[in-house]
DNA sequence: CCACGACCTACTCA
DNA sequence: ATGAGTAGGTCGT
């Protein structure tokens, strides 16, 4: 564990309440972030090597940026002023805009916990172990390219194929921590002839067709495309947003015009069904509404909001419809945030051995989920216990109904898995 | 429209 | 040590 000199660091104070990083940069969201052993995430961003850690009062931010030789030098932050004031920010500087509008922070998350919860009890008993996440505003693009990576696919796969993307044909930023940062490769990149071909030999399978095609529909369209298709509410960075409207009155449940339009225009892609089009919409283009409604979801709506019968008993096109109607009507405006939550809560069943590939799994406590530290890899396997339940038995959905909701105690199981016995 | 099966790969678990 | 099963779907029939 390197000694982190945080005195170094900017900061900025913020609540794990209304933010956890550790929660929110791996519920497979973002494919991009990588931790290192000190607890520092990086990220290439926007032109510059992002590197943030958080501790329950603030979050440590800095960056550097692409200069021409970023080498070897000790590292030393950009910025000179004194860590004292967490907020002279000099008027160059604008890794804290870029912070505040990539992890969304203009809403109290707090505000809008206590809200979808007064809404919904259910949402009320599953968010309080998942405070803190919130919806990223990635790069439309980017977002794009990693949701057509995500069918049938799972989350530490998509992680090493967006890296794939970005060492094999996007532009180097520089080092840091000894690894090579590479920006997320535009369009044009992946639309040239043999793309495909390399694609497949790197591992991304059927994946590969997709993103050539989809590459070159969005490098033929005018420049600027996607960014069209975004809610006006939540411009890309750099651009002066407009005042949010905050009520959800007189919110159609079908969703905004803008959002129909976003939504129908991605399904003209390859690789994009109407899963990966949420998953843009909410995630890429600000379209709070949307719902992307995969397998996971797709459990919840039937397990808690009595799906999965009569009418809606498969997931066709309009039951898919429905359950981001009946969101919608449930959380308001920014239903798909909710619904992340729930998302997460959902996923965290077999999250944990997803991400440590090589390095040990190591869940903050801020996860509100006991650790067990193990000099070996460590695989934490979350059971779900109800009345009785046979051991590696799925059971997909109890048809509940409020009443035999049975108390789903969770245990954390964790055991230590030797690396190999030669 | 809806129902089905195929589709790449890496990794986990019997 | 091998093989089935699976992971945030989409496409063609």
């Amino acid at each position: 564990m390197g000694a982190l000199n945080l005195a170094e660091w900017q900061k900025l104070p913020v609540s794990l309440s209304e933010l956890c990083i550790n929660t929110t940069l791996r519920c497979g969201q973002s494919f991009r972030w990588r931790k290192n052993d000190a607890g520092v995430w990086s990220m290439a961003l926007h032109n510059r090597i992002l590197s943030l850690h958080q501790d329950p009062e603030y979050l440590y931010y800095r960056s550097i940026p692409p200069a021409p030789s970023v080498l070897q030098a000790p590292p030393t932050p950009p910025c000179s002023n004194p860590p004292s004031i967490p907020e002279t920010v000099d008027s160059k500087d604008d890794t804290l805009e870029l912070i505040h509008h990539y992890f969304n922070l203009t809403p109290k998350l707090n505000d809008l916990y206590n809200r979808w919860s007064a809404a919904d009890s259910n949402f009320a008993r599953k968010a309080p172990k998942f405070t803190g996440i919130r919806i990223l505003k990635q790069d439309a693009w980017e977002a794009l390219v990693g949701f057509i990576c995500s069918s049938n696919n799972n989350i530490s796969r998509i992680g090493q194929m967006v890296h794939k993307l970005c060492v094999n044909y996007g532009p180097l930023l520089g080092h840091f921590d000894g690894e090579a940062y590479h920006d997320f490769p535009p369009p044009q990149a992946l639309a040239n002839d043999g793309v495909e071909a390399k694609l497949r030999g790197l591992g991304f399978g059927y994946r590969a067709k997709y993103l050539h095609q989809t590459a070159c529909i969005v490098s033929s369209k005018p420049e600027g495309w996607l960014d069209s298709l975004r809610n006006p509410e939540s411009p890309a960075f750099d651009i002066k947003p407009l005042a949010p409207a905050l009520s959800n009155d007189d919110f159609p449940p079908q969703g905004r015009e803008g959002y129909l339009k976003a939504h129908a225009s991605l399904l003209e892609l390859q690789g994009v069904g109407p899963k990966v089009a949420d998953c843009v919409c909410l995630m890429g283009l600000g379209w709070g509404e949307a719902i992307p409604v995969d397998t996971h979801v797709w459990q919840i709506a039937q397990r808690d909001y009595k799906f999965g019968k009569g009418k809606h008993a498969s997931l066709t096109k309009d039951t898919y419809a429905a359950i981001g109607a009946k969101f919608r009507g449930l959380w308001g405006r920014e239903a798909g945030w909710a619904q992340s939550v729930l998302f997460t809560a959902n996923l965290r069943a077999f999250t944990e051995q997803l991400v440590g590939k090589k390095e040990e799994v190591k869940i903050e406590e801020d996860v509100r989920v006991k650790m067990e530290e193990g000099g070996e890899e460590v695989v934490r396997d979350v059971v779900k216990v109800e009345k009785v339940v046979e051991k590696g038995v799925k059971r997909p959905y109890e048809d509940d109904g409020e009443k035999k909701v049975v108390e789903i105690s969770e245990s954390v199981k964790t055991r230590k898995r030797k690396k190999r016995q030669p």
